[in-house]
DNA sequence: GCCAACGTTGGC
DNA sequence: GCCAACGTTGGC
């Protein structure tokens, strides 16, 4: 047994969004074709908390809080010869790529944009405000977590002694 | 729409 | 195993 951890999930707000994510209730975190990514989708337990990152956007920035509701298991689109995220490589025995279950907690009060993240200092060695990176799944340290929310107009002492 | 960064693919 | 070509990501 060990505390919650903290991560960073990137998504299109146009393909679905955080108010997507709070209209729906949860959500099968699929797609996720990054082995990097993938390791750390398989490191999350449920009650972590993940930063939802509005990416490919005219107003790129964290818009609010998720929390994984279901460890990793694998990603039903890599079967389904129909879906972009087809994977011929991977089978039922030996699944390739894994997904986890979201839920949202709450929006941040205002969206925190990435100009905002550049500025924070506890973000300084943050991997998305360095330049080219992809990584759509990232891991968030408790002080890059606690910046961002407190950026954002939540505590994070009272998100995390929240009942789930 | 542009393009830099970067992961993956596949020929050799 | 090298590495050029290619596709994708994502800020601008």
């Amino acid at each position: 047994m060990r505390g919650v951890r903290y991560w960073l999930l990137k998504s299109e707000p146009d393909v679905f969004s955080f108010a997507d994510l709070t209209r729906v209730g949860r959500e099968p975190w699929n797609g996720v074709r990054n082995y990097q990514a993938r390791n750390f989708l398989r490191e999350m337990s449920v009650g972590d908390l993940a930063l939802f990152y509005h990416s490919n956007t005219k107003a790129p920035g964290v818009a609010g809080v998720a929390r994984v509701i279901r460890a990793a298991y694998p990603d039903d689109l890599q079967f389904d010869g129909a879906s972009p995220y087809f994977d011929p490589r991977s089978s039922r025995d030996e699944p390739r790529w894994s997904m986890v279950d979201v839920a949202p907690v709450r929006p941040l009060a205002r969206l925190v944009t990435l100009d905002e993240l550049r500025a924070l200092p506890q973000l300084a060695d943050f991997a998305l405000v360095r330049r080219g990176n992809r990584l759509s799944v990232l891991p968030v340290t408790p002080a890059q977590m606690e910046a961002v929310l407190r950026a954002g107009g939540l505590s994070l002492e009272a998100l995390v002694g929240e009942p789930v």
